[in-house]
DNA sequence: AATGAATGAGCATTCATTCAT
DNA sequence: TATGAATGAATGCTCATTCAT
């Protein structure tokens, strides 16, 4: 048993660690990671954890940057493979659909990524990560639009999934599609855009006109 | 059952543990909130807190109701002030207004409010109230617009904020407000909507039932 | 073994670490001393360590505050014993003498009040404990001469036992009779002071005031 | 052994090593002292500390041996420039001013003397360096008076520097002054000394020999 | 000769919980 | 009913040391 431990050089340790860490973000939350549960899951001395990452902190930026891979990933690759020749609208169901089957799969690996997500509220070590993924994202999005609509849309979607998790609801693609596409199809430079007075618009004047 | 008892000999006491629990998380983070340092920063005794209340969830659950009140109350009191006769366009620039000004305060205050409400998605005690305060929002709202586009309302605000929050970037209140004209000047009852799609909803139900 | 220690109320459970931690101390220093070794040298649990002195400062001034009675209240007794009738200088031979048999003592306790008390040059904690020591003696020694005469007295005293701790050598009894009789034969007031010139030696003010 | 060799690439590399260890004990006290903390305050490799100095207390006394030179060269600089010609009672104010002068200096470069000279207390290892420096001090002041006093001089100057230093009390320059002039004018050789007793030494054993 | 990697022991401290009033 | 005392487990972290280059 204790002689099952003698690796000394083990270039993989600190991806391991990393995976261990995710692993257990994922089953006990980020109040449940410590140097020694993460030690424990890794099967690695305890030591080894505090040697390559300094502080728990230095180990959640490592986690958080590579679980941001997970769904920033897949939402570059599913945008760039809708291949979108159309109006920028058609974005909005893709988009759609890609909330849905990333909520509608394992609720423990949602809510990993979110966890790692959200911890950068009170940790600012995790500020620059977290800013890194919404520019990732961000900037995917926005090869199918304008950056700004691209930010919103990001946002929009942020707001979305928070609801369905934070209140035990059910995510509702089609209302997520609607949504989406009420943000895309009212860009300035939309044919026909109803919120064309959105840069006419500034500091105190009336509200974007609408036409009627 | 403890806690259904509170007010005997010092009917404050329940409140003023709460009362403190809010300083404790606004000044620590949830992480550092124990029966221990609730009991130093309300000055009662330690047996006081676990007997008040069994656990520090329930605790929570007592702070995030209480917490609640806060931008909840100014929201809807802000709403009903603006008493918009008009389009319900005219609601963006009061939201965007209002979320200034919120997230320009106090930094603590806004961190304390979404760390309580963010803490629903691994605390599913905490999810009825988060829940709570989402549908009495998105009621608030909808007396200005149709149910589905308050509740995305909501959600895009939350999005915006966080993005704010999380990755330390300053609020933008005219892109703010742009985008939620953008989900309101859409919507299905606006003429030439691209989005019609989605019919109003009047119903209380939690996820709003669109057709196609 | 482990069945040995169903002790829950034991009043005296705080003044067993103070001893315990003095013992600690004496033996391998303050450096040597941890919640951890004065749990085991009390054979009391970790927790009623740390409960009973939350921080190890509180614990250090426990311990130097009882380890002053040693040597403080030997000198006192010692001094006033001593019934001195005559001119103050008699009090040299005893004060010599006893510095004498302390440092000639075990060696261990010897060690252990001094690092108690030297402690104090960087535990700002200890500076009130290690000053009413000094005031203690002071006084006790002002009893049979002046105020200040009583404090060079402490501090030739002190100065004398650091040589000798320090640097390995034997203690010269005579030598330091001689040398606290020169601070004491040379007061202002005394009789056929040799030093009545300390006024005039001194290039522009009269010397410290004392006290009669 | 290992430190027997030190200059083979970097030939500063040691004296930086003590150099930062200065500073380390300076800024968190020898307790804060560790091959780690003394890297990183030199900017060398780990490895480097344990290679030049195989044991924390090789390199305390390497650093106690460097500090020495402050408070000693100026002492004995000071004593030297003072070019006494006179009566030795004049050496007092110059050393109560010397005194002063140190002690009102930069606390952290006292305390830091101050507790790598008292270390020795229980650190063997010191106790050689220690006598090195008070045996150069009371040379040198030995060369204004006699060998026994110039030893009382310094204790009596340690036993009040420690009094300010641990008890938190301000340096009474007068004071001081008036009790080194007691030492100094009690002399055997001054006209009526009451402490005839004590011959004028000039051996130099460590302890003063005296006759009765 | 010199150093990065690695590790097990130890540290102060905080904690939820239990128990005896 | 309310609360001080008590405790064993766990935490993040630092460290001297060992080892393999």
């Amino acid at each position: 048993m204790a002689a099952a431990r003698p690796r000394r050089h083990d270039p993989e340790r600190r991806q391991r660690i990393v995976d261990a860490a995710l692993r257990v973000v994922g089953a006990r939350g980020i109040a449940g990671l410590s140097h020694r549960t993460v030690a424990a899951e890794a099967d690695v001395p305890l030591g080894s954890t505090t040697y390559h990452f300094a502080s728990l902190d230095e180990l959640l930026v490592a986690a958080l940057r590579q679980a941001n891979e997970g769904f920033g990933r897949q939402l570059r690759e599913r945008a760039e493979l809708a291949d979108l020749g159309g109006p920028s609208t058609d974005l909005a169901p893709v988009l759609a659909r890609l909330m849905g089957e990333w909520i509608g799969g394992e609720r423990t690996g949602v809510e990993l990524e979110y966890e790692l997500y959200l911890a950068a509220l009170r940790r600012p070590a995790l500020r620059p990560v977290a800013a890194e993924w919404t520019e990732a994202v961000t900037a995917a999005l926005a090869r199918h639009t304008d950056l700004v609509t691209a930010r919103a849309l990001v946002a929009l979607m942020d707001g979305i999934c928070l609801q369905v998790l934070l209140t035990d609801t059910e995510y509702d693609e089609e209302y997520a599609r609607a949504m989406l596409t009420r943000l895309l199809a009212a860009r300035p430079d939309a044919p026909g855009d109803p919120t064309s007075g959105v840069r006419r618009v500034s500091s105190d004047s009336p509200g974007p006109s609408t036409d009627t």
